[in-house]
Parts: structure tokens; sequence; C-alpha cells
DNA sequence: CTTCCGCGTGGGGGATTCCCTTAGCGAGAA
DNA sequence: TTCTCGCTAAGGGAATCCCCCACGCGGAAG
């Protein structure tokens, strides 16, 4: 095994930068890329059919996007390893990639060498990532944590109160909801005091915060 | 001049792109990449001193994005024309990247001989644009105008108006913006006539509305 | 088959906030 | 000086918010 040549399979949706890749992966004589694809689906089912040793996946790349198709990689069962190379900064997706199942990941500022290194690394079985980004994998569990609180609350609540907390975060009042949702001010009053008892959220401006850090604005 | 070889300047910040378009364009005869820059300011200086024919330009790199970058080199007065490679869809930065001095625009999507073709098409003096991006042009400069009306009507605000307009947006209610500013609730509520008189915002939604168009939010 | 609970729906009433008008004061410009 | 601009503030009626309570329905538990 130690003698074959890495087989390697680009999955990015920006022609140039699997080009990119290629002549850097064509440069070292360790390493072959054997496909290419443009799309998540596209690249599960090349892994699929190719198992390559490595899959470098971008992160957006289209609507489903590196991570989920990551998973599909891992619950088929295919032995492929996955390294992310992405544009992101570690901070906001280190810890979910590497939880989705991948071997590395690598910002796309890195150079060619950092490249072949982590491809390298990832071939072996072991798991790459930045000197730098070791600090993450210590502090980012903690500030994961209360975001995945705030999801978790979010989804306990009703179809109804999640409609009265998105339209009062962006500013609605209790008789512009009532329009909007067809039903008496009062029972969007009702829903109010309901989230008040369920998420802890009593003045307008904790709504307009928990909105802000679900996502739930710019709609 | 037809005979010369298009001098070409690379700005991007991810490495691997970089190799990717010196891979693309080391295969075109008539191209020749003549340097690198992987930030703002390092890519306008390299321009100064080489005068390429054409400078290829990504937006997202580091604080000074590619816009800024376009803009500086042609208030330098440099002969360069500038090609805008970015991972962005054309309908959020086509025209304001026009208005900044740019002569072509492709995303990072595009195949390699569309590159090479919006190479040579701005080398000449042209102006590249996408065939679908030419709707973008049609349409974008009504959608464009009410963002600087908001824009420019924000920045007629005085401090304590914008204050106000910002805390307001974000669910804070008249007393509780009082405290954080150390004035009167009352006085609060004279920011907020002002304010609907100089913005014609009336309701809170459109507090809220409004700053999130301007980005004033997510703070 | 009851009983119970979750969910959507509504009301009453006191406290609070909002909207609109009017106005004083200090600094810089005309 | 006089005028304008920006920051400050109050009064008062209208609207909204907050908290407690109530009803009907459908599914789950008993």
């Amino acid at each position: 095994m130690s003698d074959d040549l890495i087989r390697v399979i680009l999955a990015d949706d920006h022609a140039v930068v699997r080009a990119g890749l290629k002549a850097v992966l064509g440069a070292a004589k360790d390493m072959l890329v054997v496909g290419e694809a443009s799309n998540g689906p596209e690249a599960v089912a090349l892994a699929e059919r190719l198992t390559p040793d490595v899959v470098i996946m971008d992160l957006s790349i289209g609507e489903v996007d590196g991570g989920q198709a990551t998973k599909m990689l891992i619950e088929k069962g295919i032995p492929s390893r996955v390294l992310i190379l992405t544009m992101h900064p570690e901070e906001d997706y280190l810890v979910p990639m590497l939880e989705a199942g991948a071997s590395g990941f690598l910002p796309k500022t890195a150079a060619d060498r950092e490249l072949l290194e982590a491809v390298r690394t990832v071939a072996r079985g072991d798991v790459y990532v930045r000197a730098e980004a070791a600090r993450i994998l210590a502090k980012g569990y903690q500030r994961k944590d209360p975001m995945h609180e705030d999801r978790a609350r979010y989804e306990r609540l009703t179809e109804r109160e999640r409609d009265v907390l998105r339209l009062t975060s962006q500013g609605y009042s209790a008789p512009e909801i009532g329009e909007r949702l067809f039903i008496s001010p009062k029972t969007v009053d009702t829903y109010k005091q309901r989230i008040q008892d369920k998420l802890g959220l009593s003045h307008r401006h904790e709504y307009v915060q928990f909105a802000l850090r679900l996502g739930l604005l710019h709609a």
C-alpha cells in the first residue's frame, strides 16, 4: 500500500480551484487525481464508485454542502478519508466537520506543500489539523454548547410560537402579528407569554438577540 | 501590441487558487503571469511597479477588499485592467465592482476557457460580463438606488439619532435606551420622532428592516 | 372509554410604552 | 448679534404590553 499512489477525488464547484488542486497534486509523484465533482451528490457517487484514498472537499458546493456530503460518505461506509479544504476560517467549521467525520481541515490560504502534507496525513489514516487550530479544539466546545442549547430550546417551541418569536424579533407589534397570522392580538399575547415561559425571554431586545443568534432574521 | 504576451498579475489570498490560475493561464500561449499578491495593498504596489495588462482580483482578500484595491488602482492612474474573479454571485457585486472601475467580472465557477476569454477581452480594453449577468445590469440599477438612498438618509442622522435607531431596532425600549445613553426616556422619544421625520420610519418593524438592510445589526 | 395534556384560540385589566407637540440651552455659522 | 443645529426634556392621550384566566379539540395515557 505504501508504494501505491494516493488516489484523490476533487470536489469543488469552482473550476479554477479544481485546476489549481490538480496542478499542485500533479506535481507530487505520489498522488493521482482520479476524479472531479462539482457538487455534493456527485462527489458521493464518484467516491462510492472509485473508492479513492482521499476526497478533497469544499464546504460550500451547492445546496448539499460539504458537511452533508461528508456525512453521507460515512453513512454509506465508503472507506475514503475526507479532507475539508475551504476558505472559511477554522473557528466556525472545524469542530462540526470533524464531528461529521472529516479527517482533515485546511483553509484555502494554505501553501502548496501544506496541502500535500495534509493529503498524505489523511491518506495514512491520521487526522490533519493545523497547529493554530489546536486551540480551537480546546476552546471550541465551550462556545458551541450555548448555541446548541438555544437551538434545542427553539426546537421545543410550537409552530405558532415560532411565528410569533420571529415576527416579534422583526419588530412587529402584537396587533400587526395578529393581522398577518389571522388571529386575535390577544392570542399573540398568549404565545408571547408561552415563549417567555419556555425560553426565559422577557424583553423584546432578548427576542432580537436570540433570533440573531439563531439566524432567524435576514429572511 | 497584438503580438505581445498579455502580462497578468494574480491577486488572491488562497494559494491553491493562485496555483490554479497559473496553471490555466500558463497553458495559454498568449499569457504570462508576471506577479502574485495575497492581499490588496500588495496587489496595488505590484501593479504600480509592473504595470501588467490585467490584474485578476479576488473580492475578499483580507481587510482591504478587491473593491477598494480596484479603486486605488484607478485613482493612482495605473493603466492595468481589473478582472474580478470571485465566488460571490453577480447579483451582489457586479454593479458595485464595475462602478469601482473593474473591467470584468467572473464567478470562480466559470470554466477555464471562459477565464481565458475574459482575460483576453479585458486586455483588449473591453468590458467582460457574462451573458446571464447582462440582466443584472438592466435590473440592478433599480434595486441599488433605494439602497443608496437608505445609506444617504442614514448619513444625515445625528450621532444620537443613530444610537437610538440602532438600539431601537435591536428591540430596546425608550427607558432602556435612556439608561444606556444616560439620558431621559423622553429624550429618546424625541430622537425617535426626529428619525421618523427624517427617514419616514413609523413602526418598529421598519426600524428593524432598515437596520438589517444597512447591516447595523449582528454587532 | 374516560382522563389528561399539548396546542391553538381568545379576553380583562392594570402598568408601561409609544406618539405627538412644545421648549430650553449651548456652540458654531452668517 | 442673530440664526441654525444638535442635545436635552416634559405633558398627555392613545396604543401596547404583561400577567392571569378560560375554552375546545385531538391524541396519549390510564
